[in-house]
DNA sequence: CCCGTAGTTGAACAGCTGTTCAATTAACCC
DNA sequence: GGGTTAATTGAACAGCTGTTCAACTACGGG
């Protein structure tokens, strides 16, 4: 890590002309406060999300969902996700875990929903928000 | 795929009273053009930035270029980004393929800033477009 | 040209992941 | 209560992944 601060010293030298070990430190900070922005849990929970869409059966999944707009049968997403019925499940299962999708019971039947996370990611994905 | 489509079939049924067969090609139709919405391109893409996040060296790299603004010496990301100098060149290299930064060589040193794309899901992720 | 620096990259490896298979659970109907 | 249906879940396994290590490439200065 010291070598990692001396490089930061020679960058700044060269960026700046010159530098004092005030500006390594002051330079630090500041990286310090962009990393520091955020707290690790919440790097944890975020790539957990990016994680539970990181695979084309949970990807589609919610892709169908939020297409649909409103909740549909998991026999529905069964009959138009390219996996198998076990396999979706699983994908249900852990988008569940990751707060992207719901599901409730309604009788034998079992249903889901898209989450409003869940949409405000797709529709990044597409481009819609690009501004 | 025939049971898939037999328990839509009954789950349709179920859900209006009576069911012919044109009912469940209608909504087999309806489900698949869900789907069918974006190109099988288009998912492997998205997979694939959402996968270049989900990481958390990739993630804490490309958050502090976010929270920057502009870009970044990679020395500057070695210093605060928790991961080993060769891990962070791996994290960029393919942040780089995934579209989510854009690096550039100036003399020796390389400098990388957050791309429009990254600047949107991140900021999804914190929430900031929830509506 | 040589040396040192900045950063990248490929291979190895330990650990992780998604699907399959089979078992399981819960709900409904008779 | 038994049988069937709808869906879930755990374990196994093949394949994938992120970090480390070491080698490499490119640039700048003397």
């Amino acid at each position: 890590m010291a070598t990692a601060t001396e490089r930061l010293r020679r960058y700044l030298d060269d960026e700046l002309g010159e530098c004092r070990p005030e500006d390594v430190d002051r330079r630090l900070e500041d990286l310090g406060a962009l990393a520091g922005a955020l707290s690790e849990e919440r790097v944890t929970t975020d790539v957990a999300v990016l994680s539970a869409l990181s695979s084309e059966t949970r990807y589609a999944a919610v892709r169908v969902l939020v297409a649909a707009g409103e909740e549909l049968c998991v026999c529905e997403l069964n009959a138009v996700v390219d996996a198998s019925e076990s396999a979706v499940s699983h994908a249900l299962s852990e988008l569940d875990d990751a707060g992207l999708v719901e599901g409730r019971t309604d009788g034998r039947w079992r249903k889901y929903r898209a989450t409003d996370r869940a949409v405000a990611l797709v529709t990044v994905l597409d481009g819609a928000t690009d501004e």
